[in-house]
DNA sequence: GTATCGTACAACCAAATGGTTGTAGATAAG
DNA sequence: CTTATCTACAACCATTTGGTTGTACGATAC
């Protein structure tokens, strides 16, 4: 059953947005507590704009949501973005396990 | 038990090398069966070199391995770097069930 | 041998990426 | 009201990326 149709640009954007380890880190701690964009960006060492950029990207990506709570934009960990990554994944390794599989056929007959 | 350790650098090469969809198909077609690197650069419409560069990014990567056999470069997929993308990919859906788990914690509770 | 095939690699180019600073607008705090 | 905070966004810059063409060289075919 396939939940849901990825076109190639949307799997470009979700393993781009997976490359870079400051996003990567982002989607860790949003995904264990909400920050502002702000509160993200205190923790590295590059600037507000640079830290918003890379939160744009991940939301691009379906990796995070954000949401407006006064002057603040909470920012949260989207299960969707990993699961469509994950299972991409999966279907790689069916892929390989299939290989795998008619190997062994083959070897068995011969 | 942690199988082998990735850097960051690593873990960024993974993912950028599966952020391009002629890539992708490429990891696809090499683990089903071999190609040369002009078998692989025929099925493409851009040059030799430019399916040559990609092939070269997906080495470097863990994702195909290259082998010389007379005057053709042979590529086929190598499981290695796949198991890691997924095993990345696993660790951030258990922080999204240790998440998912402590909010049920507290609903229990409250 | 010579010609052809498969590959490697350099040089180049346009576009995207990851960063910066600066400006402006909304919301909250004093 | 005024000031400070949070965000958005534009402009800019250096580097990387994804593509090109051209050249060179080893291996195969004739």
């Amino acid at each position: 059953m396939v939940v849901d149709k990825l076109s190639d640009a949307d799997v470009d954007r979700l393993f781009q947005a997976l490359a870079d380890a400051t996003r990567r880190d982002i989607v860790r701690r949003v995904t264990v507590a909400e920050y502002s964009v702000s509160g993200l960006a205190a923790l590295y060492a590059m600037s507000f704009a640079a830290v918003q950029k890379h939160v744009a990207v991940l939301e691009r990506a379906s990796l995070v949501t954000k949401e407006k709570r006064g002057r603040e934009q909470i920012v949260r960990g989207n299960h969707e973005g990993l699961q469509k990554a994950r299972r991409l994944l999966d279907e790689y390794e069916a892929i390989w396990r299939q290989r795998a599989e008619r190997i062994a056929d083959i070897l068995a007959e011969g």
